[in-house]
DNA sequence: CCCCCCGATGTTATCGATCACAGGAAGCCT
DNA sequence: AGGCTTCCTGTGATCGATAACATCGGGGGG
C-alpha cells in the first residue's frame, strides 16, 4: 500500500521511504500495471478518437490539436480510422468501450443504429467533431457546411460565375460535402454538376474529375472542390487542358492548407479552424467528464481567402 | 463461468444454451471488461505503433498497411506520433508497456538510452521500421538508405550532373536522410549542398529550400529532396525562378507518392514499398508474439522511378 | 504520568474475467 | 443395476492495484 502511494505521487508517505521505494522500484525494472490499475479507479484517463483517414493533412491536424489538449491534462489517447465506413466505428465503439475510456470522439453525425445506442447506455461522454447542426449523441464541435458554402457560393457567383461544378470523393458517404453542395446550390439558384471520381488519392481524383469536367458538352466555369488536394489536381486538368486559371475557368480548394501557399496560383478557398476544433473538442470532453456543464454544440467560423484562382468576369 | 465461455466463443458450451446467454447480454447492454481480462490472460491482444507524425501519407501507407494486418489477425493497435522526439518516445514507451502490451512497433533506430533497456527487460516483442544495417533491438524491417541514395545518385550522376544538393527536414534529427546523403556524396564522389529550411510543412520547406538553392552563388544543377512533397515545393521554386526542369535544374524526390502522377513535370523519383513494409512489420511481429523464429533485419527494395525531371545532360 | 491525537504504515476486501478442477447429468455397455 | 465415459456446468482461487479501515508509534497537553 505505501509502495502504491508512493508511486502515485499521493500523500501519505514520509520524503525518505518515497524515495527508497522509487530507488528500488527503479532498480528492479518495476512497471505498474495499467490493466489493474483501471479496474479499481473505474474512471480510466483513456480517450477514443475514431477519424475517416489520415490521409489528409486535414484530419492530422485536427488530431494534434486534440491530442496536445488531452496530453496536458494527463489523458492517453487512441486513435481508429474508419475509412468513412460506419460498420467499421461502430466495432470500434464496441471495442472500445469494453476498455471503459473517459470519453469517445467521432467524426461527423452519420454512424450505425446502434452507436448511439451503445454510447447513451454506456453514458461515456461524447464528442462528435466537424459536423453541427443536427442532433448530437452528446456534446458536438464542428461547422455548418451549408453556411460555408453559401458564403463561398455568393463570393464567387458574385464574381459573375455562372455553371457551377463540384469535385467530390469517390464515395458519396460524406454528408458534410452533400451539406456544403447543397449551400453552393442554393448561392448560385441551379443545381451543380458533380463528378464524383473513382481514384483513392485526393489528387489523382482532382485531376479525373478536372479532366472530365473540362471535356463536358457543358463546360462549367468553376469547379468547387471538396479540398485543397482535390483543388491542386483540378488545377492541373485545367494546365494540361490548356485552359488559364482564373479567365477560362475558376477553381475553388476548401481547408485552407499549407499546400495552397505553394501552388502557382494562389487557390481561392476557405480556411477551416481545424487546430482549434481539435482544442474545443478536447476541452468540451475533459469539460464534461470533470461534470462541468457544456454548451450541447459550438459551432466555428471559417475565414474566406479570396486568392487568385476566381477573379471577376468581364 | 458458462457466460465466459459462451461470450469468447470457446468451445464446451451447448448450442441453446450459448444462443441465449448471447441474447440475454445483449438484452442487458453487458460489454465485457476488457480491463479485468487483461489481467489474468497475460497475453494481451495490443500492439502499440510510434510514428514521427501523421502528416506525411508515407506513414499513414505503413500504418493502414500494419493495422490491416493486425486487425484480422485480431490485434488492436495505438498509435502515438513522436514528433521525431526521442523523449516523447520514451515516455509513450514506458506508458505503453504498463499496459502489457503483445508487441511494439518503433520508426528507427535512434532511440532515448532507457528504450532500449526498457524494452529489452519487458521481454515484448518490437519491431524498428524504416531503418536497417545498425543493431535492431529485437527485430527490423525497413531500407537500407545509403543504397538507395547511392542508386539514386549513380543514375542523376550517368545523366551528366555534376554539381548536386539536399533538400531536408527542418531539423537534422532523421538520420534516415543522413544515411541517404551519405549514398548520395559517395555517388557523386564530392560533398552535397544541404538546404534545411525552417518551414514546418513539407510543400513549404521544398518551396524555400529550392529558393535557397537557386539563389546560391554556386547554383546546384540538381535538387535531391528528402520527399516527393518537398519536391514539389522545389518545382515551384524553379518555375517562380524562370528555371526549366529539367533543363536547367534536375529536380528528384522520395518515396514515390500518388502525387507524383499529377505534376506537370513526372517526377524522379524512388518508390519505397510502405505498404508492405508496414504489411511485413505486422508479419514479423505476429510470427515472434507467437514463437516462431524470425530474421532478425529484412531489408526492402525500392524501385527508381526515371521519370522526366532529370535528364541526359548535353 | 496518562491519554488523546495525528501522521505514517500495514491489512482486508474488492473490481471482473478466467483457470484449474470438482461435480453432475445423460448415455452406453456389460 | 452398476460402472464408466463424455459432455456440460459450477466453485474457489487468482491476476495487481487500490479504497476503506486498522494499527502503530511518538509527541504534546492536561
Amino acid at each position: 500500500m505505501t509502495v502504491s502511494r508512493a508511486l502515485r505521487g499521493v500523500e501519505g508517505v514520509s520524503e525518505p521511504k518515497r524515495a527508497e521505494i522509487l530507488a528500488r522500484a527503479k532498480r528492479m525494472h518495476y512497471v505498474p500495471d495499467m490493466t489493474a490499475r483501471a479496474m479499481t479507479v473505474a474512471n480510466s484517463n483513456l480517450v477514443g478518437i475514431a477519424l475517416p483517414t489520415l490521409f489528409n493533412d486535414v484530419f492530422a491536424d485536427v488530431l494534434s490539436g486534440m491530442r496536445g489538449t488531452f496530453r496536458s491534462a494527463g489523458y492517453a489517447t487512441v486513435v481508429e480510422t474508419t475509412d468513412y465506413d460506419p460498420v467499421t466505428e461502430a466495432e470500434w465503439v464496441e471495442r472500445l468501450l469494453s476498455w471503459r475510456p473517459a470519453g469517445i470522439v467521432l467524426t461527423g453525425f452519420d454512424h450505425a443504429p446502434d452507436v448511439r445506442r451503445m454510447l447513451t447506455a454506456s453514458n461515456v461522454p461524447v464528442v462528435e467533431i466537424w459536423d453541427w447542426g443536427r442532433d448530437p449523441i452528446d456534446l458536438c464541435v464542428g461547422l455548418d457546411h451549408h453556411a460555408a458554402g453559401l458564403s463561398l457560393g455568393l463570393h464567387v457567383r458574385g464574381l459573375g460565375y455562372q455553371r457551377p461544378a463540384f469535385i467530390g470523393a469517390p464515395e458519396g458517404r460524406d454528408t458534410r460535402a452533400e451539406a456544403r453542395i447543397a449551400g453552393l446550390a442554393e448561392a448560385f439558384g441551379c443545381a451543380l454538376t458533380v463528378a464524383r471520381p473513382a481514384e483513392a488519392n485526393a489528387f489523382e481524383a482532382g485531376l479525373a474529375g478536372g479532366k472530365t469536367l473540362i471535356s463536358r458538352q457543358d463546360q462549367p466555369d468553376v469547379m468547387f472542390c471538396l479540398n485543397d488536394h482535390i483543388a491542386f489536381g483540378a488545377l492541373m486538368a485545367c494546365q494540361f487542358a490548356g485552359l488559364r486559371v482564373p479567365e477560362d475557368m475558376g477553381v475553388v480548394g476548401f481547408n485552407g492548407l499549407p499546400l495552397t501557399n505553394v501552388l502557382p496560383v494562389e487557390l481561392t478557398t476557405m480556411i477551416t479552424p481545424r487546430r482549434q476544433m481539435g482544442i474545443l473538442a478536447a476541452r468540451a470532453l475533459l469539460g464534461r467528464a470533470h461534470g462541468v456543464v457544456q454548451p450541447r454544440q459550438q459551432c466555428l467560423v471559417c475565414t474566406l481567402v479570396p486568392g487568385r484562382s476566381v477573379s471577376p468576369r468581364v
